[in-house]
DNA sequence: CCTTGAACCTATATCTACTACAGGACGTAC
DNA sequence: GTACGTCCTGTAGTAGATATAGGTTCAAGG
């Protein structure tokens, strides 16, 4: 069972010793044994926690979805149904993102195109951006 | 010559009274004039840029970005080049976002197929967050 | 045992990009 | 001239961290 310091939980996440602490105080993590001078000693399960964390917000997952799938998640209990359900409205809004994201993409590239590069006063990229959407 | 107040700015372009406020005290948009009373006046000028700042934003670009095309695009002068180069860098993230959400939507999915909806401790997108990036 | 320096502690401030008050002044229509 | 909607400034709040200041603890070497 390891035990570990604040820095090497940090150095074995990735993730900032700042934010360890601040996820401890919005309670996102448990908060850890202390020593007897008031350092912070964390375990195993901190550990796979923060790693949950640190990959649910990769994925995109909103910081109050993690949230509830930390709380489904930890007793594994009530499981699935709920967590398909994170997932599946997560999902969708991803293929919504996609779908966004894809036209500005041609939109864009058509306009760079368009683009010659000189130092004339009619540029299509700003011509874009002047241009209200329908 | 248009002379809008702030709220009549506000409902043509669709930006809140306090954004525009806000805006001007980043010098994002420009100081307008103002009544004896003290009350602001603006202008058609203050319009297109607002518009521009809109449309930019909701294309995805950073308030830095918006910053640098309004001075770039303002006096259109060194138009262009560096408009097309921010064009382009933004157009890269674009792609990479895409590609991104791409993998994860394929993730996601393959992970809610096999999640039979069931109470059983095994969850496959619980099991997908704990799996480490390799 | 004692020192030294890295790592840690709390508390507060800062950041971005806004949004939301509170309390008061302005402007215009009747 | 008065009522009411709009506007003013200034301050505070939001999320989600990140950074700083000033002090304490831990661990390794002498």
């Amino acid at each position: 069972m390891g035990r570990l310091s604040i820095g090497e939980l940090a150095r074995k996440t990735g993730v900032h010793i700042e934010t360890i602490r601040y996820f401890e105080k919005i309670g996102m993590l448990g908060a850890p044994a202390r020593t007897a001078g008031g350092h912070r000693v964390f375990d195993d399960g901190h550990l796979r926690t923060l790693k949950f964390i640190k990959r649910a917000r990769e994925l995109g997952f909103a910081p109050k979805e993690v949230r509830t799938l930390l709380d489904l998640g930890g007793p594994a209990e009530a499981c699935c149904d709920e967590v398909r359900e994170i997932a599946i409205h997560h999902l969708e809004e991803v293929r919504r993102k996609i779908d966004d994201l894809t036209r500005l993409e041609r939109h864009l590239t058509a306009t760079v195109e368009q683009c010659s590069g000189g130092h004339v006063p009619d540029c299509a990229v700003i011509d874009m951006l002047e241009t209200a959407r329908p």
